[in-house]
DNA sequence: CTTTTTGCAAATGATTTGCATTAAC
DNA sequence: GTTAATGCAAATCATTTGCAAAAAG
């Protein structure tokens, strides 16, 4: 029915592979099996539970090497960092322009898509001679559920 | 020459002290000093900081207090939390629509003025049933100094 | 006089660092 | 073989908590 085939498991660790490579990183079985468990988890996570998740494939996985790691997916735009604020910086594994929506009482984190232009709004901070590389909106208030 | 006078030190006091008992808070001298210390200092502060600049007029004055009054500060909208991600938050004492730039080297943080419609980047988000209540733009990238 | 606010010390939680070992290239 | 990456333990840093004493209303 697509045009357009999924993405195979095998496609995403070439794609990564590639990445690494292009950076002069190594491939390693910590970065290919966290990359895999990230497109399962499929949302924002934190460090502490992609470790958990990640741990039964990576026995012996330590925290400090998902940080390193979530760290160079971030540089090679394989995840964005989400400052959500008050608690663990969220990892998205999405990274296709869109906004995050972040509920003040139990924290979640929302995907939504606000109607903004980047350039637009990046330009008054050009024309002041900063270097805007990254545009950052985060929309907080109360879910639907912590309104009720 | 200008018709909108400034605000003096008294005024300001007044503001605070008004909004203070409105939500059924205490006076205190704390709140009050904290308060103008923040005005004079007229810049992205964290709580260290304002500690260090107000203790010489708050002896014994200590970093908890800073926080809850910080915290107090924001739900009163006295002053504004900058979330700058990686280290301390920033409490910002000018409460008029305008975004940030951070520089992702030194830290810096630069006021900016993009041309945002908050409630149009919020209707997406507000159609899906989520409250909300602010939005926040952090443009992040190197500042002019750090370029060079 | 009652309740909030404060200061102190200690706890917490996220993230980072130093360093020896292991694995990529 | 060389160099980067990993795991571990410990350190760091921002922020919060518990609690008794002080201050506000």
């Amino acid at each position: 029915m697509s045009t357009k085939p999924m993405e195979t498991q095998l496609d995403s660790d070439a794609r990564l592979t590639t990445a690494l490579r292009a950076g002069g990183h190594r491939v390693t079985s910590q970065r290919l099996v966290l990359h895999r468990v990230l497109r399962e988890l499929d949302r924002h996570v934190t460090a502490e539970e992609l470790l958990r998740a990640a741990a039964p494939r990576l026995p012996g996985l330590s925290l400090p090497t998902v940080y390193a790691t979530l760290d160079l997916f971030d540089q090679l735009a394989v995840v964005r960092r989400v400052n959500a604020g008050g608690g663990a910086v969220r990892y998205d594994p999405c990274v296709t322009p869109h906004q995050h929506f972040v509920c003040r009482r139990c924290g979640k984190v929302v995907d939504v898509e606000a109607p903004i232009d980047e350039a637009v709004i990046a330009a008054p901070a050009r024309a002041a001679g900063l270097g805007v590389e990254e545009v950052e909106v985060v929309l907080r208030g109360l879910c639907a559920d912590c309104s009720a």
